[in-house]
DNA sequence: GTCTATATGTGGATAGAC
DNA sequence: GTCTATCCACATATAGAC
């Protein structure tokens, strides 16, 4: 077996011209809603062109999925690790950064409202990714509670889902209303959240 | 004209027979994932059958959604109707009335993903809703503010955006994993904002 | 690695009988 | 008001040439 080690140079283009074409065809009329060959169109291939460099859509959903997602936490790994304060001041930031970026915003929208559905390829993928990010904001926010920025009786778990449910739930509204300010709102929850968690005066 | 004034009687029995069986199969796989065939053996009738009571699947669609949308209005109008603290506890109970109804919630869910795309046939529906949604709560909420009970320097326009935002984000994450306690969430979430909202100690 | 051609299946809507 | 039969468009995937 002389070079099957890495997976093949040439031909990495096309496949990332395909991911390239995919988001924002996938993210404007869901995965049902937007046939292959537009795909491949857009990548300036025929459709069995296409399949060449994935076996089916289905993978090539998933491939792209994972692609943003490696992306957006590239950008957010390095604020995020100082956790506390200053992981909810990141979010805040990849807020400001994502209505710079509709396309994408609506691609998870437009896909996790499909994949909610048992039936939906990307069901267990969503399902994992949310388990995934409840985790890194959990331990963000008891990070800030062993440091002692944050008060420690309060569930760091529930204020995770709440931290998540929010940017989702300002998405879907930013999305149907482009004039709505979703940087200002969530800095908003934010600032209650901060307050909330202030360690109360002693005494 | 005789008696047009009200629409028929006749036949209104298989018009919600059809409704009834469209709403689980369009929450279960999407407007786009779930066949008009499918819609018409679920109401016991062959799909050119159902067509003679909606013109199209997009009305089909549209009806489907006033229709439950009419239902949840009129369980929430009179705890609404009080505003202020009331009214968010009114939502608490609506949250955990929902957990009841997986169904319902993922109709929606699933629907409102679908409809942020601009070429869907919901997507000015939705934008219609969350409008006068955002009124509703927002009001609720300055009616808190005019008796007094709670502080007037906060924009209840964003709080009724935090809210509602919340309450569907928080669907989301229940329905990619049941285990999760909506309800205690959300009443976590109310907690932490009538807190923000108590009128601060004079003096 | 990309193409043309095609197999195969599905889905919305219409025509027209009963 | 409901049916059978059918049309037509579309979409995924495969076969096989270049």
């Amino acid at each position: 077996m002389p070079s099957t080690r890495k997976p093949t140079r040439r031909g990495e283009r096309t496949r990332a011209a395909i991911l390239d074409a995919a988001a924002p065809l996938f993210a404007r009329h869901g995965y049902r809603g937007a046939p292959l060959a537009s795909v491949a169109e857009a990548a300036r291939l025929t459709q069995p062109g296409l399949l060449h460099h994935f076996p089916s859509k289905e993978r090539l959903l998933l491939a792209v999925l994972e692609e943003r997602d490696r992306e957006a936490m590239r950008w957010m790994r390095d604020t995020w690790s100082e956790g506390g304060s200053a992981a909810l001041r990141a979010l805040v930031a990849l807020v400001a950064r994502n209505t710079t970026t509709p396309e994408l915003v609506q691609l998870f929208t437009v896909l996790v409202g499909e994949g909610v559905s048992e039936s939906h390829p990307a069901h267990e993928y969503f399902e994992e990714r949310y388990e995934r990010l409840r985790g890194s904001v959990r331990r963000a926010i008891a990070q800030g509670q062993d440091t002692g920025e944050f008060r420690t009786d309060v569930d760091a778990a529930v204020l995770a889902n709440l931290v998540l449910a929010m940017l989702d739930g300002l998405q879907i509204q930013w999305l149907l209303d482009r004039d709505q300010d979703m940087t200002a709102a969530f800095e908003a929850f934010v600032r209650i959240l901060l307050e909330h968690l202030a360690p109360r005066d002693e005494g």
